[in-house]
DNA sequence: GCATGTGAATAGATTCACAGCG
DNA sequence: CGCTGTGAATCTATTCACATGC
């Protein structure tokens, strides 16, 4: 029982464990027992030797010829990301963004409970979102203390993102999701990680011109040197 | 002029692009004319000798002894992202975070364009979201025609995530960005990104847990078994 | 002289392929 | 026999270190 978590489990993986949990999840709910890595590999939309090598970092969970428990990997994996306990969250700004987190209680699921919302602004504090009141930024290190806050949610504009976080660290928070345009740093024993709409967009755009491009090199003569007005959208 | 992107650029320097893009644009708001790789990675947040790599799969663009030039890097990334020209968006799913998405107008940023939103829900069809009217998604085949889209966001809840994507694929949509929690599929001609929130707390949460279980690691003493009652928070 | 550009070295992740075991 | 678990092979990405050229 002390032998807790000997291996070192990749990073690529940690990030994968939670597709696992999701797709264990719905195998759960249709009463499912049992699971090979193939069909865990289909749900989870990877293959299924990665599937096989993510969990062997677990342990040796599953049985040969037969497949996985369902219920029995399930309670691994939560247990392995801390999933069976609670975490306390705070949110960082309320507008349009911050505003959709605090009433995500669908997207939070288990293992995540927001205990409060912060702004700087005072016209927004005190306002009411579900059964949380806004606070302003200010009572951050008396709120960690208070709830014992472990992850901190930004939902700030980028030029005040970096304070926040600061702020964060400050008042003790070692976990930190970043959703606001801009690059942070955070001491080495602060975790962060951050969600970037405009980074998605700009690699989604990288890859869709290239097809564009492709396209046209297809329906072009190649012999000719430039197209004159190249600039008419191509998504037929 | 022909020889547009003759190197393969590697994924993962393609999803760096936008973090030097918007590094760059501050430097050219503070009306410095040229950088260096190294202060290009303090900025971006990586290290410089990825930089220099990734901005050589573009081209010889730096000067030795000096730096790279700021207007004109900033011009070759935004070509190669495909920023030089505005891709049409649809948004699918007005909840909380659709609604929070259709008015984000700071992080859509230059190269996109919002210009339909959809919903499955009656009630919703026709509201107005800025200078939008919410339509439904049967329109999608016309909406998709008459404005050329290229990347639809899924907003909607996971259970119908992938009815949408089936439908914004067969109206010719080539690039999709999915926020909600489910896995889906697309054809190989399309591309998918996600960008999932849960998935990312859990992640914090991995390596929040591991941080606790160091520390009382530390603080406990290494001899007894299972501690009785572990379950209080150790966030000081 | 100084910072880029890049081969070579290293590290990390994925995939293969099959031995091992229920 | 079927499916897991895992070494070995491969592929991808990162980092080093220095020749190159302004």
């Amino acid at each position: 029982m002390v032998e807790r978590s000997r291996r070192r489990i990749p990073e690529a993986t940690v990030a994968r464990l939670p597709l696992y949990l999701r797709s264990l999840l719905e195998m759960a709910e249709s009463k499912t027992t049992t699971i090979s890595s193939e069909r865990l590999a289909e749900l989870a939309g990877v293959n299924a030797a990665k599937v096989r090598k993510d969990l062997s970092y677990l342990g040796s969970y599953g049985t040969r010829g037969v497949g996985y428990d369902v219920e029995f990997l399930l309670y691994q994996i939560s247990r392995e990301l801390g999933l069976t306990q609670d975490w306390p969250v705070v949110i960082v700004g309320l507008g349009n963004l911050g505003h959709a987190l605090a009433n995500y209680r669908g997207f939070m699921a288990r293992g995540f409970r927001i205990v409060a919302l912060v702004d700087a602004d005072p016209s927004k504090v005190g306002e009411r979102i579900g059964d949380l009141a806004v606070r302003h930024v200010d009572d951050l290190p008396a709120i960690a203390a208070d709830e014992g806050i472990a992850i901190g949610i930004i939902a700030t504009p980028a030029s005040v993102a970096q304070e926040v976080a600061d702020r964060l660290v400050a008042a003790g928070v070692t976990s930190v999701l970043n959703f606001a345009p801009a690059v942070l740093t955070v001491p080495a024993h602060v975790s962060l990680r951050k969600v970037d709409l405009s980074i998605e967009l700009q690699i989604l755009s990288f890859y869709q011109q290239r097809r564009v491009a492709a396209e046209q090199a297809l329906a072009a003569p190649p012999a000719a040197s430039a197209p004159a007005s190249a600039d008419e959208a191509a998504t037929a």
